[in-house]
RNA sequence: GCCGAUGUAGCUCAGUGGUAGAGCGCUUGCUUCCCAAGCAAGAUAUGCGGGUUCGAUUCCCGUCAUCGGCUCCA
């Protein structure tokens, strides 16, 4: 099987410690991966990148941190009690399995039948195989996360992990617009894990059960919600070239009507070209008009008002609401390919070598600067590390004494690290460092005292 | 959950029913000093459990995980 980006990708984050599998030393856990140091940092940019575009740099938008585990009733509200659990049975000839709902109504569709619940199993044959009535027992297959509250595991305990962090704003929607003093066209930015029990986790960290999104819910006069969304469409597809994913590897995808989410009236994904071995695009995030459905339905569960009074026209109407939802490890997995090049570089006996950077956007790069003593000296090493102890209290700055300069640059090319800074010789005479730019390969000499503003112009938004 | 494939060092891979090897990477020392240089030394692996066997990394069973395909999917 031929190597693809997304195996080399997977390859270096293990290697140089972005990504780890879960609880590796006892066999793994099942779609989870931790991150390490450079993971961690990577995806921290990315998160911090998204918020200050959709939160802290916007007027119309403030954010929230609401808990993952929200009151039972929540989750009723909101229909992911119902819409999330399926009845499955098993063929137990062939081990197919299916939806015991869907298997009626088709029956029932076929019979002219008007009562799909009442179709007797024993009528039915498998699709796969034709073996008639030979079915398990059926089984709740639930998407939502368990948990227990409390001592003792009873059903008054029974809670659920979010599977999106968009109710945690719903529920809080009339305390935020009254204490933040917003009115619609508003938005609330959420940053946090969700849980869902996918059947089928896999390709890395693209599908895990345990994920963490980054989620706007903004809250609009109805009759102007498609005006938005095509807004949010074209702000959301910039954000993700604007740092830096090739315009080519990204495309919109439109939800067909039959196949929306039960709170949905248009989703529109935005798709990053991925190349996984069983499909070519996989979803960075939907953008999903869920019109008043929302804020209607947890105002009749609970009972409170979640209309918004409009004191100049004398209106009162439930926004709508239009949600762009991403992913953040999607993203991070999508930044990583995009970023990854296999260039050349000269090496020292007159050739070229194979070289491999990740030509990440600065402020998403997981360190800004390496600071790199051009020999292990005791005039250089400590100079150097003077230096990088300053640049550290202003961003995530490498030091590295150890092996040739060439290697040093390469594994900090590896990492995306946008700029070495090299102490040598002469800057014991000259007070002058060089300064090589990732990229490029090109070298510049900037005096000491200047390493930190000239950095500070390059690094803006990091 | 089903079917198939796979699981050997940090990564990529060899190999064998008789006690495991390479390349790259990593650590230490010397040397060199602006793009993976050289020399020397060193650490690190058969996913886990059981069975067969004098002996299992190799064969068998189970389990865990990964990949692919189903099924499902906000």
């Amino acid at each position: 099987m031929a190597t693809t980006t997304v195996d080399r990708v997977i390859s270096l984050s293990k290697r140089r410690g972005f990504v780890y599998q879960c609880g590796e030393i006892y066999g793994g856990t099942k779609s989870a991966w931790d991150y390490g140091p450079l993971g961690v940092e990577l995806k921290d940019n990315i998160k911090r990148q998204w918020w200050r575009s959709m939160v802290q740099g916007r007027d119309d938008v403030v954010g929230l941190d609401s808990s993952v585990i929200l009151p039972t009733p929540v989750w009723n509200a909101s229909g992911h009690l119902s819409a999330f659990v399926d009845p499955l049975v098993e063929c137990q000839n062939c081990h197919k399995r299916y939806r015991q709902d869907h298997l009626q109504e088709a029956y029932a569709e076929k019979k002219g039948l008007s009562d799909p619940d009442a179709v007797e199993m024993e009528l039915i044959a498998c699709e796969s195989c034709g073996t008639r009535g030979q079915w398990t027992e059926p089984k709740m297959f639930n998407g939502l996360l368990k948990t227990y509250l409390g001592p003792v595991d009873t059903e008054e305990g029974l809670h659920y992990l979010r599977p999106e962090t968009a109710q945690g704003i719903f529920v809080n929607f009339g305390q935020v617009m009254t204490t933040s003093r917003k009115k619609p066209p508003f938005g609330i930015g959420q940053i946090g894990k969700s849980f869902r029990n996918e059947i089928t986790p896999g390709n890395f960290i693209f599908r895990t059960r345990e994920f963490e999104q980054m989620e706007m819910e903004f809250f609009v006069k109805p009759g102007t919600d498609e005006e938005w969304h095509e807004t949010w469409m074209k702000t959301r597809m910039e954000w993700y070239t604007g740092l830096g994913i090739d315009q080519q590897n990204l495309r919109f995808f439109e939800h067909p009507a039959e196949k929306l989410s039960h709170y949905s009236k248009r989703t529109v994904d935005i798709e990053y070209r991925f190349e996984f071995a069983g499909s070519e695009w996989g979803e960075l995030e939907g953008i999903a008009n869920r019109t008043d459905f929302d804020l209607k339905t947890h105002s009749e569960h609970s009972g409170k008002d979640l209309q918004y009074f409009d004191q100049v026209s004398g209106e009162r109407w439930t926004p709508y609401v239009i949600e762009p939802a991403a992913g953040v490890n999607r993203a991070m997995m999508a930044f990583l390919i995009d970023a990854y090049t296999e260039d050349e570089a000269p090496n020292s006996k007159g050739g070229v070598d194979q070289r491999t950077v990740l030509k990440l956007d600065p402020r998403l790069a997981p360190c800004k600067a390496a600071v790199l003593p051009l020999s292990r000296n005791e005039d250089l090493s400590p100079k150097a590390r003077d230096l990088a102890a300053e640049l550290r209290q202003l961003w995530n700055v490498d030091f590295d004494d150890a092996a040739a300069i060439g290697k040093r640059y390469r594994r900090q090319d590896e990492i995306g690290t946008p700029f070495c800074i090299t102490v040598d010789f002469d800057t014991l005479d000259d007070q002058a460092v060089t300064i090589r730019e990732r990229d490029t390969m090109t070298q510049e000499r900037i005096a000491l005292d200047q390493v930190a503003s000239w950095l500070a112009a390059r690094l803006l938004g990091c």
